[in-house]
DNA sequence: CCTCGAAATGAATGAGCATTCATTCAATAT
DNA sequence: ATATTGAATGAATGCTCATTCATTTCGAGG
């Protein structure tokens, strides 16, 4: 066997849709070409109203090319679905320092799972609408991925348990709640944004959140740190300055 | 201007779509059976998979009298879609004293909703997958209905604020968490079905809400209604015996 | 037991689109 | 130069439906 590029886990494994071509690494650049443009067709018009067609032209290809680098156009979607998640599971413990304050550590992680989604929001409800249209042997790869990506949020969870600053919550169950409230400011952003600004979603999101998990200690400590945060407010709610892809603005 | 038979808000006038058909009666009699078949075939299936063919076998008529009902195929995905949120908004109400105590109100409102959720899970998530797929005047029916829903909620969590069991909270923000913690037994249940029941996740919910805003009057509140329910919790936990459609089991 | 309009039928139409494949292109080896 | 082979192309194929409409059935009134 040859040893893959060092995915980031065994269900992130590109190769479980066979491609023509035998070359890796343009492979791997082609794929990028099409699932780029096929993230966005998909986000803005759904998989069924998307057509090869579009995503040929849009990644500059030809329909021909799509089909040496997939087999369907349903592994287009896997790759498309997978290459978001991806994204999350890459960018938000990037931004997190997992051994600071973990009250810190947890908020960071919230914040930056908003933030990330709110940048891509079409992307994020993309997983929604489409992956009950993939296999099922596909479909659980998504899902693979999915509770993978929670696992970060779980072990931040479980420091603030463990530091004494939360009660003894269901750890998966609130894992949960907070990645469902990270994604619906994807989901009911038509609803959201005319209540409020993403900054605001999140401040009032972690406080409620805080609330109902914190014991006495940990109030007092997210005192202290919403005093901490007051200060550098706009550093601590832009985690990331984003690295750009290419020129800056 | 015919007077319509009391529907329950504006949002729900069936007559955005057109039919050929004049008799009323008999519309809303096709329409129920039409509905019924597409509700089922579009929560399994998704739209696009689903064909008018397929809608109509199921329900027992020919291709063309779907036509004679609706315009198109998206007027039978919009029937389809208002008939499960309609449904929402028909039975939470029914299921709740509105001027009990307010806590208890708002538990019945909860774990109804979870419940009706998960008696059609499928139904459930079809409004985040299909939704998309109207076009935009459509689109803003469901909307308009999902917000009009989302009221009675809102209501029981002014209601506890008002009788000073809750904490001053932006009372949109966690109506919608709310009822996205109802959703999300549905769009994650392959998941969470693995974690607890549905019963235990109402409980839980229910307890992290009332964790996060609850006033120490409040806190004190909720004790006296566990140790109410704590008795009679079976009957708590299924408000309704469900109305049945034909022979009991 | 006719008549006539509303309801219901389902075969036929035609547009859209996933997928294929004969052909061309380009790079490397001979 | 020329042969070989992996990549890339895009017109052609064939199938799947949404929608239509000519025809049939139904039922109330005469």
């Amino acid at each position: 066997m040859t040893k893959s590029p060092a995915p980031l886990s065994k269900a992130f494994d590109q190769t479980v849709v066979k491609s023509q071509v035998t070359n890796e690494k343009l492979v791997l650049r082609r794929r990028e070409q099409i699932v780029a443009a096929a993230v966005e067709l998909f986000s803005d018009q759904g998989y069924y109203k998307t057509t090869i067609q579009d995503i040929a032209r849009k990644a500059g290809v030809s329909v021909g090319l799509v089909y040496q680098y997939a087999q369907t156009k349903e592994d287009v979607l896997l790759l498309s679905l997978m290459s978001v998640l991806e994204s999350y599971q890459r960018e938000i413990p990037r931004a997190v320092h997992a051994d600071a304050d973990p009250l810190e550590a947890l908020w960071c992680s919230l914040s930056t799972y908003c933030h990330v989604i709110d940048r891509r929001r079409n992307a994020g409800v993309l997983a929604y609408r489409s992956t009950k249209s993939l296999p099922r042997a596909q479909r659980e790869i998504i899902m693979q991925l999915e509770v993978e990506t929670n696992e970060f949020l779980a072990e931040r969870l479980r420091s603030c348990i463990a530091a004494g600053l939360f009660r003894k919550v269901n750890v998966d169950l609130v894992t949960y709640q907070l990645v469902l409230y990270a994604h619906t400011w994807a989901l009911k952003h038509w609803r959201l944004s005319k209540l409020t600004t993403i900054d605001s979603y999140i401040e009032q999101g972690f406080d409620f959140f805080v609330h109902a998990m914190a014991t006495p200690a940990g109030l007092v400590h997210y005192g202290q740190f919403l005093s901490r945060v007051g200060n550098k407010a706009k550093a601590a709610k832009r985690p990331k300055p984003r690295k750009q892809t290419a020129a800056a603005s």
